[in-house]
DNA sequence: TCTACAGGCGCG
DNA sequence: AAAGCGCGCCTGTAGA
């Protein structure tokens, strides 16, 4: 059996009713077995070093209650997370995952931790909508926990590159401790803020169930407008056929459509959809369930997108308009450091590709800017549009006209994404720089293929499976750029996380203005939306953070694409609200 | 009455 | 302006 030091283990896991913990200290061969009471093992966990890893079945299993006792977690390694990568990627051969993609029960989602029912829970399906039902929780008994982790080592070992899957695991398990910690720590939310921009947009807050005064008033222009005092507007067949009635031909009722019409009900329209929208979506309910108490806690969901990148599961995460943005605002005596990566995706793909031409347009500068420089495209709109184009797949419009010169002045970044689009074309897996790979064509998208090629297939067969192929082209097209930037800004997340976590204590005037868990008493990540990070912090530590922050960033770079020079230059802001000036 | 889906729009 | 990728959430409607 391999040593699986340099990193000290402890496996965690549940055996009737107690949390057993196994230490792999040295060898597998010394293992050594503790079996605690839940007060026990919030004690071990909290006096663990910072070097331990522990590896447990699920973090949104064991996480949540452990922050809640003023627990904090430095490093773990995730079962479920790692077994989804391990399975999938093309960098394990086949042989060397098999066991692993045995285990059927490690495919499952998340454990729900938000049931107020606790354990006893049988075997809960969670329906998918082609008629097979997901388990929801992994096991986490100890016997289990174990051998999947050894299965895991094993896969690892013997894939192709196991530095790098073992980078990409790390920073997966980073995630997910990060994820519970930032919903538990929440975004600084400005209830008078928010219900100021509320108010001077729709009015004052109206009785439940009545719409607010100025959505009243837009409806009563938009339906005289129409000439039709009882024109629905919020039902979509119904407002399109009080269009037709007064000559607005659109054929849907979306704002960009509505838009190229010129009739006086089209203003007050968009106005009255802009008015609505905020009200549904971040209105004074949203208000109340998801920021009421002075932060906002998304719930973050590690590795819900395929790509790599989290989803979010509630509270709309990942939709935070613009216009609310106002409403981040630090506690008193603290100030937020926020910061974005300019044009992260291109930048990812001039390092993944080894395109020196396209990482030289990068350098120091607006990317966009230094492609213009290069004179490949002659402005910098016309530049993002053809990027865009590059890595979405665009094939028609502007977009699809201008691609082509990318494609002379980069043709090693071009070739890739090309590259990665025939493979999806052909039902074939694409894998990110770290080892994340997609899924191949399933059995029903090969079958639309095989049919357009038999003997017998209709122009409609083949136009389907012409159709099929490209929408899998340019999912695999992205795959490779949106996933190898979501671990770029993991490495980011998990070194500033680790930064953060040894900045010296602060003052007793800050700690005692902040409030929450014990993690948010100092400098912490309170935000993140893909290439976006926000951390809240004593005003006296905030240009400690500022440098942390950027050097997270330059050790990402250099962690994931060691020597070669492109850099990613941070978009960073230090002030007390998060709303870009 | 309940659920599934489509349209629409917010974010990267 | 979308286009071309990836999401989540709200609303109304259609269907069981």
């Amino acid at each position: 059996m391999t040593a699986v030091d340099p990193v000290r283990w402890r496996v965690v896991g549940r055996d009737a009713g107690a949390v057993v913990v196994v230490d792999l200290a040295v060898d597998l061969v010394e293992q050594r077995r503790a079996r605690l009471s839940e007060a026990d093992w919030v004690a071990e966990a909290s006096t663990t070093p910072t070097a331990v890893r522990w590896v447990w079945s699920d973090t949104t299993r064991w996480y949540a209650a452990l922050l809640a006792d003023g627990v904090e977690i430095a490093r773990a390694h995730d079962l479920r997370l790692c077994h989804a990568i391990v399975r999938a990627s093309t960098l394990v051969p086949a042989s060397a995952s098999e066991a692993l993609r045995a285990e059927a029960r490690w495919d499952a989602a998340p454990t729900d931790t938000s049931a107020a029912a606790p354990s006893p829970r049988g075997p809960a399906l969670f329906d998918l909508d082609d008629g097979e039902a997901l388990p929801v929780g992994v096991p986490d008994g100890i016997d289990d926990v174990l051998a999947e982790f050894l299965r895991q080592q094993a896969a690892v070992a013997a894939s192709n590159d196991p530095g790098r899957l073992r980078l990409l695991l790390a920073a997966e398990s980073a995630g997910a401790l990060l994820a519970a910690e930032l919903h538990a720590a929440g975004v600084p939310w400005s209830i008078e803020v928010h219900e100021g921009i509320l108010e001077a947009a729709l009015g004052p807050r109206p009785p439940a169930g009545t719409a607010p005064a100025r959505v009243q008033e837009f409806a009563a222009v938009v339906r005289s407008a129409l000439g039709d005092e009882a024109a629905s507007l919020d039902s979509q067949p119904k407002l399109l056929r009080s269009l037709h009635r007064a000559g607005v031909l659109a054929r849907s009722t979306s704002r960009w459509e509505l838009a190229e019409y010129d009739h006086p009900v089209i203003a007050p329209l968009l106005a009255y959809k802009k008015l609505t929208r905020l009200q549904s979506a971040n209105g004074w309910a949203w208000l109340d369930e998801w920021a009421g108490d002075g932060r906002f806690r998304p719930v973050y969901v590690p590795g819900g997108v395929v790509t790599g990148r989290w989803a979010s599961s509630g509270g709309g995460a990942l939709q935070l308009p613009r216009q609310l943005r106002p409403a981040v605002r630090a506690d008193p005596g603290w100030t937020l450091v926020v910061a974005d990566v300019a044009q992260l995706e291109p930048r990812v793909l001039a390092a993944m590709s080894g395109d020196l031409a396209l990482a030289e347009a990068a350098r120091g500068r607006d990317l966009y800017d230094g492609i213009v420089a290069s004179g490949a495209i002659s402005t910098r709109a016309d530049a993002k549009i053809a990027m865009l184009g590059a890595m979405y797949g665009a094939t028609t419009g502007e977009s699809g006209r201008l691609v082509p010169a990318l494609r002379r002045a980069y043709p090693r970044a071009m070739g890739l994404v090309d590259a990665a689009a025939r493979t999806g074309e052909g039902g074939g897996a694409v894998t990110t720089w770290l080892g994340r790979s997609s899924a191949p064509g399933d059995a029903q998208w090969r079958e639309v293929q095989d049919r357009a090629g038999g003997p017998d297939a209709s122009d409609a067969d083949r136009a389907h499976a012409r159709r099929s192929a490209g929408d899998r082209g340019r999912f695999t097209r992205n795959f490779i750029v949106q996933g190898t930037a979501a671990e770029w800004a993991l490495a980011w997340l998990a070194d500033l996380r680790a930064s953060l976590a040894a900045l010296p204590p602060v003052s007793d005037d800050a700690r005692a203005e902040a409030s929450g868990p014990v993690f948010s008493q100092r400098a912490h990540l309170c935000f993140f939306l893909h290439d976006e990070i926000i951390v809240h912090t004593p005003k006296e530590q905030a240009e400690a953070v500022a440098e942390a922050v950027r050097q997270s960033a330059a050790r990402a770079a250099t962690l994931l694409f060691g020597g070669f020079p492109i850099d990613f230059p941070l978009d960073l802001r230090i002030g007390p609200d998060a709303a870009k000036s």
